[in-house]
RNA sequence: GGUGCGGUAGUUCAGUUGGUUUAGAAUACCGGCCUGUCACGCCGUAGGUCACGGGUUCGAGUCCCGUCCGCACCGCCA
């Protein structure tokens, strides 16, 4: 069977397996709508045409419907295809035979042709209450076959730079920032929690490849209902040693970024174009400002309220830094950096120069926050020090500290969301419909 | 947790100031037609406990209260 299926195949006769996406019906024949795994195939169905049952004995074309499985043999004909949704637009395939392997079970099967996408918000319902079905559709295939490429790219480009790819475990008994908005469950009898973070796992990483990454799920219990939240994500997560400083976490994360942009633009061209989306602009200098910077730039420039003072970015100043540095400097990127200690986890290291700061940053991509990175604290005394200082209990800790005690060099790392970078690369605006099964507050099926 | 908007055929929506026999349209399904369609088109059939519970009224899809659910925003985060 062809799995690459193209115009060099003209003249051919392939046999090739699908589903059957739509039938069109004329009165010499009609189209039957194949969809492959990458978009749609046409079919053309003429007076040679046969159709064939499971059983083998021959039926109608009027007994072919959606969302049977077939296979379809035939010549291959050059052809102009406009629908979108064709990923392959040049070629269609003239009918010998239909054979049919499998049929639903019902003729009206879940609907998940004419599903609008965008503004389109109150379909979200029906698209997540029948994900297993409405996946199928031609654009959400394309947002997570682009979400896969990004994660493929993450993974080839870090491996080229020397890091190994780790798996830390999930079930926990501590959450990264000790914080509550952690699940907790049973452990036969013992209370665990659902790792929130690899944060610890992935900096003992550091202390043994020197460079890691993890493509993982990370779990957040909090009652948020936003555009921008899941309860349960990919995080896509770095870990570097042998760091000078926090610029060096930051410059490997724009040079990732560019890789992946490159690689969704050279195998995606289909995908995007389905999506009418237009890849980020990454330039070579990406804007960079402190937080209290950030907040003087808006008030200065009369793009945003009065945020002077405050500890983080509000969303709105997301918004607007992004539209600023799109509009001045041509970037849709902007790190944002130093955010006050007492806003930032108890592993940041503080700023030696103002330790009311953390050699921290946040990434911001076309208006929300993709991003969380920053040198860590490669000390234990230091650990120790400040984890008192917060009315943490250090001897709670105990392996993760024990991991400094023996040694670690300086080191820093990130975190992307993967689900918030694909959204942003393709302008969803809910970021659920960048999960393949969004969880949320309301939301654990299917 | 807070604020706002919403819940009407399988789906997406319209439904005027509370009042017209049977609550409409598009789409999907089913039947028929169509010489190349591409969200194909045309004709027809069928499809509804107007989220649920209570209230006001001669009369409620429409007004009020409660509950449940959805979306957006905020706090928070990736």
């Amino acid at each position: 069977m062809l799995t690459n299926l193209n115009n060099a195949h003209t003249g051919d006769l392939v046999e090739v397996s699908g589903m059957i996406h739509n039938v069109r019906v004329t009165k010499w024949g009609g189209f039957i709508i194949l969809r492959k795994s990458r978009g749609l195939l046409q079919t053309v169905v003429g007076d040679r045409s046969q159709f064939f049952n499971e059983q083998g004995e021959p039926v109608a074309m009027s007994d072919l419907c959606r969302e049977m499985a077939v296979t379809i043999t035939g010549k291959v004909n050059e052809a102009t295809i406009k629908d979108p949704a064709a990923f392959y637009n040049t070629l269609e395939i003239a009918v010998d035979k239909v054979t049919i392997l499998s049929r639903p079970s019902t003729t009206e099967v879940v609907d998940m042709n004419s599903l609008k996408f965008g503004d389109e918000e109150t379909l979200l319902r029906y698209k997540f209450d029948n994900r297993q079905v409405t996946l199928r559709n031609p654009r959400d295939m394309a947002i997570l076959k682009v979400q896969s490429t990004i994660a493929k790219a993450f993974a080839d480009y870090l491996t080229e730079e020397g890091f190994t790819q780790i798996f830390t475990p999930k079930i926990v008994s501590e959450g990264a920032e000790g914080g509550a908005n952690v699940f907790k469950m049973d452990y036969f009898g013992k209370q665990v929690y659902l790792a929130q973070s690899p944060q610890f796992y992935k900096q003992i990483g550091v202390g043994v490849y020197e460079r890691v990454f993890e493509i993982a799920p990370a779990y957040r219990a909090e009652k948020h209902a936003t555009s921008r939240h899941l309860n349960e994500y990919i995080s896509l997560d770095v870990e570097m040693g042998f760091i000078k400083g926090q610029e060096d976490v930051m410059n490997l994360e724009a040079d990732l970024l560019r890789s992946i942009i490159e690689r969704v633009g050279t195998v995606c061209d289909h995908e995007l174009k389905l999506l009418n989306a237009t890849l980020p602009v990454l330039p070579a200098n990406v804007p960079m400002w402190k937080l209290s910077e950030v907040h003087e730039i808006l008030f200065n420039e009369h793009l945003t309220e009065d945020h002077r003072g405050e500890d983080d970015l509000a969303p709105e100043e997301e918004r607007a830094i992004c539209k600023y540095a799109a509009e001045k400097f041509g970037s849709d990127f902007v790190f944002v950096t130093h955010f006050p200690s007492q806003h930032r986890a108890f592993y940041a290291m503080d700023d030696p120069k103002d330790p009311s700061l953390t050699l921290s940053f946040d990434l911001l991509m076309r208006g929300l926050e993709i991003t969380s990175g920053g040198q860590r604290i490669h000390r234990e005394e230091e650990y120790r020090e400040k984890m008192t200082r917060r009315g943490m209990n250090p001897d709670n800790f105990r392996f993760y500290l024990d991991t400094f005690k023996n040694g670690m060099p300086p080191h820093g790392g990130f975190a992307i969301g993967l689900e918030r970078i694909t959204a942003c690369f393709l302008n969803i605006a809910n970021v659920k419909e960048a999960s393949m099964f969004p969880r949320d507050i309301n939301r654990v099926a299917p």
